[in-house]
DNA sequence: TATAAACCCTGTAGTAACTACAGAGTCAAG
DNA sequence: CTTGACTCTGTAGTTACTACAGGGTTTATA
């Protein structure tokens, strides 16, 4: 009985963390330099070690990153996630910015695909002698709202 | 009479261009690099000296920049320009193509903004004990739709 | 005429958030 | 005992700029 029970009190090795939170390893790596994965215990190879605490925190930065938060960001989620506490308000606080901005872009990116839907309707009838979508791309002043994307 | 002809005759300097474009000097720079804008005749100093044509193909490529287009696709964009031709459908398909794209980023963030004002609410009503919008990014399985935002 | 301010030059390095090696070491199976 | 799969460090590449350092040039003014 237990049968995996070796596997599972030695810990993953990063390629296995990998797979379980879908992360590429490279990232893995790049997190830990980065001080988003606290530095883990290493075999006597120098391998990393992994523990169902880290998988839980890598599994953290990737749902956050997939929302769009940027790396300081999160690192800022996870201080309070450190810091056990009343983190309620500033991670309200956190997440309502990060809204805001959200909301910015897509006003932005409507914008843009209003302008490219009409640009590309004008082009489609008619064999006009210039390209009219290259004469608007020439002449029209665009969007220069927010210029909220980086 | 004829008060500024010195002036047109003479074209305009990197500073000046920078003004009429309201782009960057470093910008207009690294666009001649990138081999989008060609390299401009130098005064006897050595600076660059801009023309109408200058003025004209800077805007293009900051206009088809505001509205998302990366450089390689304003490059492609460019190769249109140059080669004089029925460039319409290829710019059209250039266009359509980058259209499905934002479209896609719009869905994208959209569902961001769904997760994150849900988020916010739940952390909104009620002083529970850990902060539930924390506690949804260590459990959700948040979008892993499109991966499309680079 | 001298000189200071304002401009311009090249080249390099920095940003975000990874990704992709090179070249070496480690480990498990056959 | 060797093959192959895995891991290590460190560095360099990506995109689209931006920001210097350390020089040269022009122009306006004293």
């Amino acid at each position: 009985m237990d049968i995996n029970a070796e596997s599972s009190r030695a810990g993953l090795k990063i390629g296995q963390l990998a797979q379980a939170t879908t992360c590429n390893i490279e990232t893995i790596r790049y997190y830990e330099r980065a001080g988003l994965l606290p530095l883990p215990p290493r075999s006597q190879g120098g391998y990393r070690i992994y523990e169902l605490e880290h998988v839980k925190r890598l599994n953290f930065i990737r749902r956050s990153r997939d929302l769009g938060f940027s790396l300081e960001e999160v690192r800022a989620l996870l201080r309070l996630v450190d810091a056990r506490g009343r983190s309620c308000n500033e991670a309200r606080a956190l997440a309502a910015q990060h809204l805001t901005d959200v909301r910015a872009k897509i006003t932005d990116l409507k914008s843009m695909e209003r302008v490219l839907r009409t640009m590309i309707a004008r082009c489609k009838d008619g064999n006009l002698p210039d390209c009219p979508l290259i004469e608007a791309l020439f002449r029209e002043s665009c969007l220069r709202s927010g210029d909220l994307a980086p």
